[in-house]
DNA sequence: TTGTAAGCGTTATCAG
DNA sequence: CTGATAACGCTTACAA
């Protein structure tokens, strides 16, 4: 007994040609209704299903969409991926993804295999400025769909959140309730989405004639444990910042538990916002307020646009997007 | 120009035959050093890279694992992803990944196209008792991995987490403090986890001659929503458990939000334990007591044991994995 | 050390 | 409606 069957093993048992199973197998009308119960029913007995290695090598289709990121851990990440497979499973396509880890080498022997014939179109997510050379190692008839990252490629479809204007509304929010000292927990050095928040912020400060102070400005590395060192700083800082912006939820967190420690009261003696509203943010106490980021809808309009360059071709124009951020107000930015 | 290079367009450009340059990039010993730099630098030139599908359909090995999970998001299964992709990616694999949603109809549909030579081998959770068919759908020739799965499938490798001894642990540790009335939240019905948590529960009591109350039996879903509902149903229960034990942490979560708004007091008026050991848990106010569930290590054990297969053929003895879950204990349970 | 040619499992083009 | 047969891009005996 074979391990697998082939098209030639159902041809043979159904005494007709490959090319009467194949047509069967691929809804051509050209085909008599007897022969077609017949070669199904054989088929079926068989256990048999096409290689689809081998359609993919003469469709020249793969009906896999590459899905690069630089992790695939945690909230933001899983859940872009979980919106690009909604969007994929709905019209048929799979999902082959990787991790780079925001190394050029792994960037590029990724895209060496995924632009081999295995799929058909590619997301990539690649928010630190080195990986831009992405664009060099793209075969310039592969449809992609570029996500968060640097630059104005008018040769690249693009979708990017609105960094910028979250991190502004935030600020001038805080001003608003009459912080004047305010310090900012920047994200990764080099990192797309942590320049535009870092630019967000110095706007709002400007708007308001509030000169940046170097010294409000702390590293993170967009992880808790950065967070939380960055506020274990923030507390010996004079005159102490009265409001405390983090790059993201992850460092807000980890402020946040600097600060129990460290018996600074929150909202009251800092007040404390973060960005990209994951689901935690509403748990911990004191509640974070937060920018909230459409991540969900990040994955899916990616995995819209891929499909439809794929399947348009790429006569497609190509497009730059910008999804909207919202305002999460809750308490620890103490204006509830 | 072409879209794309084929071996033959770097043949004809070299000089030489198809045969040699496949020679080149499958590293033979044979073949001539000068000619061997000529038609890397050519192939360079070209920006060529051999076609996976052609190699795959060839060599029956496609360097790829299918990974099948009941969903791609939340800690949970992104951590499981994340270390199977960090095991893949160390021993040269790729992973094409497919949520089912526990649907059958999608478990089935998925393993069709998983089979038909896309991937040398299979991961697959599936803790639904329905999905149990999984088997008769697995091509039997196919290596493959369950994770928490049902079943003692002697046929098949299986790793799974020790949620009977967790539970039990969790249980007896409220028990020792005092607690008799205890309350548990079920998880989804049907579901391998949710089943052996409650064994484990119902365990702990027996040993402690407590008698099992229907009433302390509470309907759940694996959400923080549910969790909350269950909640706002024990607080009028009567007697009032002085302790609940939630089947996983979303729903101890949700179990303290729907406390917090009542105003009970957790752990002074009711002690709360959860199950998973999530990354949030840490940061809620109470902290939650949980039992420790090391996911990643599932993500990497499985991801090895798989390559283990793949490459050592279907020869190697199945077995049955069993990984241990600890107790962390925390501020919600009322014992620090 | 290199080339020739068969074959991997499909689909597509033409005849019949 | 059906069957040969040539691709698809690659690896691998076997021959030279």
């Amino acid at each position: 007994m074979k391990s697998y069957y082939t098209i030639k093993d159902v041809a043979k048992k159904a005494g007709v040609s490959i090319a009467t199973v194949s047509r069967v197998f691929n809804d051509s009308p050209f085909v008599n209704e007897e022969t077609r119960k017949r070669i199904s029913k054989i088929a079926n007995e068989l256990n048999y299903t096409p290689n689809l290695l081998a359609r993919g090598l003469m469709l020249k289709k793969t009906d896999t969409l590459g899905v690069i990121l630089p992790d695939l851990y945690g909230d933001f990440f899983s859940e872009v991926i979980k919106g690009i497979d909604e969007i994929a499973r709905k019209k048929g396509y799979h999902i082959l993804v990787a991790s780079t880890h925001s190394h050029k080498s792994e960037i590029e022997s990724i895209l060496k295999v995924m632009r081999s014939g295995r799929v058909d179109g590619l997301i990539i997510m690649s928010p630190h400025i080195d990986s831009n050379s992405i664009r060099n190692f793209l075969p310039d008839n592969m449809p992609a769909v570029l996500l968060n990252c640097f630059g104005d490629y008018s040769t690249l479809t693009s979708i990017t959140i609105d960094n910028f204007n979250g991190a502004k509304m935030m600020i001038r929010h805080l001003i608003k309730h009459g912080h004047k000292n305010i310090a900012i927990i920047k994200g990764v050095e080099g990192n797309y989405d942590a320049e535009e928040r870092l630019r967000g912020y110095r706007k709002a400060l400007k708007e308001s004639s509030i000169t940046e102070s170097p010294r409000y400005l702390l590293n993170g590395e967009f992880t808790e444990e950065s967070g939380y060192m960055a506020m274990k700083k923030i507390s010996s800082i004079r005159p102490r910042p009265t409001a405390v912006f983090a790059s993201n939820d992850s460092m807000a967190i980890g402020a946040i538990r600097a600060a129990h420690e460290l018996g600074i009261k929150i909202p009251v003696d800092i007040a404390i916002a973060g960005f990209d509203d994951v689901p935690i943010s509403k748990y911990i106490k004191p509640s974070l307020s937060s920018v909230h980021v459409p991540i969900f809808d990040l994955g899916r309009f990616a995995a819209n646009k891929l499909i439809e360059k794929i399947e348009k071709g790429d006569k497609m124009k190509h497009e730059k997007m910008v999804l909207n951020t919202t305002l999460m107000v809750r308490e620890s930015c103490g204006c509830l």
